[in-house]
Order: structure tokens, then C-alpha cells, then sequence
DNA sequence: ATATCCTGTCATTAT
DNA sequence: ATATAATGACAGGAT
């Protein structure tokens, strides 16, 4: 039956890498509660894939950040480009951290058998061997005493900036992992590679040779635990974008997935390891605490190989799903702008009509009759508004025939799209009911007009408002120096050119005003997101952290155990420790006095 | 009837 | 000195 139970297991793995593949969520924790330690799902955020979040719910959002309503500045260009980004720095699709360890355990012997870089996991692994286990009877003896009950270990997977920090606590037997862990520390901090470690001791090393490492080993004493982890985080974080990559595991386990687990299932599932593979810039600290460390080199040996076809493979089809979710918000935008502004422009001189974008762009819906929703009617206005600002619209002007614009047919349409909130303006978008001065509209498409476009039509003015505005302060100026207009025209030309160059400058001004509105949200938004993730990583770091001291704590007492004092007798923790020298050995010191003491003291001179 | 939003306009200052 | 941009403040219309 547990063999039957095994070989489901397997296929059951099998087939949940595959349905995650396509975004199925496989809860497979219940099953193997029995069998191998429980998944512990936690809410890992938008890359989990746990948490199925559909890339149409960043449409919205994008990327998690509400937008303003009213947010201008071409919106749904530089949305597209941000939900890209967005989407981009996700990077390659993510699947159940846990499975992947599962993983690791099959891959390394393949790794081994490969010639790879041998590790301490990898040696580790082969430890169960039972003839390693009875090659000594002090051996068995320890692993024993450190197998059965293991601390609580805290299993790390971290991703970078923005995204989410993974975090799973697993209660699991800690089988040899304080050896493992200890002998891989000396090597990664000493900087180079595990596997390059030129002394990295074989699978079958003697057990005193363990313990000589651990003696060389650069921690011994638990008062330097915290300094020791300050300084070493940059290390960790180094490392930590050595993590597994998730297509090689994916590859290795569909090719070696059968049978790896016969040998496996003994073993207690005990991993850490970052899905990030391409995170190099993990958080501080966070990534992988001091326990993660042996488990280094399993990472980095199953992330290199063939999965790179595969991650392309993913990414490729991650993209193109992406840019098919972007066109589509893109095109229905301008699907929806582009037919409002087609019947309410289509009328007008073309040139006109890029004229008119450049003009007050907020007014189309109101002339366009039929209500527009706030999102389309804004990105119209602000494309409009953008190129119609103060800072745009003189390269504009330039480029428009302004003597042929004389023409009424072609420049008062496009006066009927100005919003008028002016005080005096009898004018509705509905046919004028209070009296005007000037005549009533004889056109059916000139619904309104301004209060500027009513004097500058009772002054006999021959430009129109927009031209008056937009036309170079050179023209402008010889109109107003010339001789063909008297004093009164003068003046209402250069109070219409005011105003509605203040108009311009007032709309920008707000549109300006709700961007750092925006952005302010958005940032205020990031910053509380990356403060809850460094409460995580604090939280993680600290469970981190006891578990390793409490590691470090049992490989003290196992070491003095077997350390004889004059009279043959095992030294004993209450009156010796282990200290770590400045040479990186370490020396077995009498307990003279309160550590506190000594801390202190040593707190004191590293002040001075 | 009231609140709120939107828009135009004015006044002021800066460029 | 002049034109223009930027912006706060206000008023009036629309919802």
C-alpha cells in the first residue's frame, strides 16, 4: 500500500506542475499530510500561483494601483506600458515553492550522476545510506539525537522588489541539517561555491572530519549570532539569486521524476530555497535566512541545463498573453474615443479637426450630446490636452493657414464645442432660449457660442476666438498694431487671447494638479506595500534566526560531548563554549563568566 | 434644496 | 516692458 501510495504521489506531482502549468490550483496538501510534511499555502501574491490572478483584474488597476478617475496624460498609452512592466517584472511564471523542493530532492542525484558540482544537500541525501549511518556507532549516535525532533525551520522563497515575499513555515524534522548547514556556512562564506569548495568532504567523509569543519567553522559562540547574521546578510542575498529555477526543475522532474522518491521518502522534507532564480536583487536580508545556506548549491545546480527553451517557452506565451490583454484595453479605448469624436467631428475640415484636439478637448463630450463615460472622455481630453497645452500649442498654430482659416465654415464648428461657463452666456447646448444680443442661430450645427465669440461677432472681429488665441504672438501683434481695427476691437482681441490662453493654462493646471494627485496615491500605495514586506522579512528573518542559533546551539553541545577534559571526562556545556577566533578557528574557552560580560566587553571595544 | 464637481475667469506671480 | 505660463480663488452651471 505505501508503495501504491508512493508511485500516486509521484504522478500526483507530476500532474499538478502541469496544471499549474495552465493555472489550475491543485491542493494536494491533504493527501500528502500523511505522507510528506504539509503545505502551508500563504497568500504569496500576484506571482503565486496560488493565488490565480488573472492578468485582465490588472486592467483596472493597473498593476494593482487604482487609478484616478480623472487621471490624464494618456492614460491607456502609458497604462499599457506599465501593466507590461508590470507584468515583465513578474517574470517567469511561479509555482508551489514546496514542489519544488520535492524537486530538488529528485534532480540531485542526476545532478550528482552528472558530474555536477557535488554539494552538501547532495551529500546530505546520501547519507541515509544505512551503511553510512552504522559506520560508526557515535555517527548513528548523533544523528539520532539531532533527526527525530528538529526546531521549527522557517522556509524562505523570496522575490524581488515589489513583488510579493513567500513565506512558508514548515514544521519538519531537521534530519543532519545542523552538520549540513554548519559545513556549507563555511564554505559560502568564505565566498566561493559549494560545490567548488576544494575540500568539500565526500558523502562517506568521516564523521570527526565533520566535526574538525565545524571546529574551523567561523561561529561557535551564540553571543555572535546577531553580528555575525548583520554582516553576512549581504552574503545571503547574494546567494539567494542562486535560487532553483523553476523550468529545470520542471524538466528534471518530468524526465527523472519516476523512482527518485523510493530513496527520498525517508527523508524529511527540510528545503530551503527562492523560486526567484532571476532575482538577483532580492530583498535585504529576507532572502534565505542562515539555514537556507547548504541547500545553495541544489538550487544552483538545477537552475543551469535545458530550461531555458522551456522559461523562453513560458515567457514567450506570458508575453503574447499580455500584449493581447494591452491591445485589446488599447483598441476598445480607441474604438470608443475615436467613434465619438467621428460623429461628433466628422463633419470638419480635417485640419480643423486637429486643430480641435488641440483646443479645449474637455468641451467634446458636451458638444458630442450623449453622456461619455469619465475614463473615455478623459483620455480624449487629455490626449487632446496635451498637445493643445500652453507648452504645445505655438508649433501647432505654425502649421495652420491662418489667413484661409478666416473662413467661417471652418472655424466656427469649431466653436461649437467650447464648453462656456461663462457668467453672461444666455447660450445652452440646447437651442438658446434667453435672448442674445446677436442673432439667433440660423445653423442647426452651431448650437452656442461663447461670450468671447458673441463679442468678437458683435465687434465685427474677422478672426475666430481659437485662431485669435493660438495664432503666433507675431501675427497677433501685427493685427493688433495694424490700422484696421479700432480700440474696442483691440481690446476685446487681447482680453479673448488672455483668456483663452488662460483657459489653456487652467485646464493644464488641473490636469497637472490630479497627476501628483495620482502619483501620490500610487506611491503612498508602494511604500505601504513594501512596508508590509519588510514586516515579513523581519518576521521570517527572525524565525530564521532562532532556528539556526538553536542549531548552533545543539552542534555546541554535541561537540563538547565529545571533547574529554584532562581526566576523560566530556567537557560540559555549562562550564566550557565554543569560540570563534579571528583566525577563523575555533577554541574551546571556559565559561569564566556571564556571556553578558563578555558581550558587553566586546560591545564596548568594537565602539571605541 | 443642497452638495459636489467642472469649467471659465480673474488676479497675481514667475518666467 | 511685454507676453505668457502657472496657480489660487471665485463664480456659475451641471449633476
Amino acid at each position: 500500500m505505501q508503495v501504491a501510495k508512493k508511485y500516486f504521489t509521484e504522478g500526483l506531482i507530476q500532474l499538478t506542475i502541469l496544471l499549474s502549468l495552465i493555472g489550475v490550483r491543485v491542493d494536494i496538501d491533504s493527501y500528502l499530510s500523511g505522507y510528506y510534511s504539509p503545505l502551508i499555502e500563504i497568500n504569496l501574491g500576484p506571482s503565486s500561483a496560488y493565488t490565480q490572478t488573472p492578468f485582465h483584474n490588472l486592467r483596472d488597476t493597473l498593476g494593482g494601483y487604482t487609478v484616478h478617475p480623472k487621471c490624464p496624460e494618456l492614460d491607456y498609452f502609458f497604462a499599457s506600458r506599465r501593466l507590461l512592466e508590470e507584468v515583465r517584472t513578474l517574470g517567469s511564471p511561479r509555482f508551489p515553492t514546496q514542489l519544488n523542493a520535492w524537486l530538488v530532492h529528485q534532480v540531485s542525484p542526476v545532478d550528482k550522476s552528472d558530474g555536477g558540482q557535488p554539494s552538501t544537500s547532495s551529500s546530505t541525501d546520501t547519507e541515509p545510506d544505512p551503511e553510512s549511518y552504522q559506520a560508526s556507532d557515535d555517527r548513528n549516535q548523533e544523528l539520532q539525537r539531532t533527526s527525530p525532533s528538529g526546531p521549527c525551520v522557517s522556509r524562505v522563497v523570496t522575490e524581488d522588489d515589489d513583488d510579493v515575499v513567500k513565506e512558508e513555515e514548515e514544521s519538519a524534522p531537521v534530519t543532519q541539517l545542523a552538520l549540513s548547514s554548519t559545513l556549507e556556512q563555511e564554505s559560502v562564506l568564505d565566498g566561493t561555491a559549494l560545490g567548488e569548495s576544494p575540500h568539500h568532504p565526500p558523502p562517506t567523509t568521516d564523521f570527526d572530519q565533520h566535526w574538525s569543519r565545524f571546529l574551523s567553522m567561523p561561529v561557535a559562540n551564540l553571543d555572535d549570532l546577531d553580528s555575525l547574521v548583520t554582516d553576512r546578510l549581504s552574503d545571503l542575498d547574494i546567494d539567494s539569486g542562486g535560487g532553483i529555477s523553476l523550468d529545470a526543475t520542471l524538466l528534471d522532474a518530468m524526465v527523472t521524476g519516476g523512482g527518485a522518491f523510493d530513496t527520498r521518502q525517508q527523508r524529511p522534507l527540510f528545503r530551503q530555497e527562492s523560486t526567484g532564480s532571476a532575482r538577483s536583487d532580492a530583498s535585504p536580508g529576507m532572502a534565505l535566512g542562515l539555514a537556507a545556506l547548504p541547500f545553495a548549491s541544489v538550487c544552483n545546480l538545477s537552475s543551469g541545463g535545458g530550461g531555458g527553451s522551456l522559461q523562453s517557452a513560458l515567457g514567450d506565451c506570458l508575453d503574447e498573453a499580455v500584449f493581447d490583454q494591452i491591445n485589446q484595453l488599447g483598441l476598445e479605448g480607441l474604438e470608443s474615443i475615436d467613434s465619438q469624436l467621428m460623429d461628433s467631428l466628422g463633419s470638419i475640415n480635417p485640419d480643423v479637426l486637429e486643430d480641435l484636439d488641440s483646443d479645449s478637448g474637455l468641451s467634446l463630450e458636451s458638444s458630442s450630446g450623449g453622456p461619455i463615460s469619465p475614463g473615455s472622455s478623459e483620455m480624449s481630453s487629455s490626449s487632446c490636452e496635451d498637445e493643445g497645452g500652453a507648452t504645445g500649442y505655438s508649433s501647432e498654430v505654425d502649421s495652420l493657414p491662418s489667413k484661409g482659416l478666416l473662413d467661417g465654415v471652418a472655424t466656427w464648428p469649431r466653436e461649437s464645442v467650447w464648453h462656456d461657463h461663462s457668467y453672461s452666456s444666455p447660450a445652452a447646448f440646447n437651442p438658446p432660449t434667453k435672448g442674445i444680443k446677436e442673432e439667433p442661430l440660423s445653423e442647426d450645427d452651431e448650437p452656442s457660442l461663447s461670450r468671447d465669440e458673441l463679442r468678437a461677432r458683435a465687434m465685427r472681429i474677422p478672426f475666430s476666438v481659437p485662431q485669435i488665441v493660438h495664432m503666433p504672438v507675431e501675427e497677433f501683434l501685427e493685427i493688433v498694431d495694424g490700422r484696421g481695427l479700432s480700440a474696442e476691437q483691440v481690446t476685446l482681441l487681447r482680453d479673448i487671447r488672455r483668456r483663452g490662453k488662460n483657459k489653456l493654462a487652467a485646464q493644464n493646471c488641473r490636469k497637472r494638479k490630479l497627476d501628483a494627485i495620482t502619483g501620490l496615491q500610487d506611491e503612498v500605495d508602494r511604500l505601504r506595500a513594501r512596508r508590509e514586506r519588510l514586516l515579513r522579512d523581519k518576521q521570517v528573518t527572525a524565525k530564521t534566526m532562532g532556528a539556526v542559533g538553536q542549531q548552533i546551539r545543539q552542534l555546541t553541545r554535541d561537540v563538547l560531548a565529545r571533547l574529554r577534559d584532562e581526566s576523560g571526562r566530556p567537557l560540559s556545556p555549562e562550564r566550557f563554549t565554543l569560540r570563534c577566533g579571528a583566525d577563523g578557528g575555533v577554541v574551546v574557552e571556559p565559561v569564566s563568566a556571564p556571556n553578558g560580560d563578555k558581550t558587553d566587553k566586546r560591545k564596548k571595544s568594537k565602539k571605541q
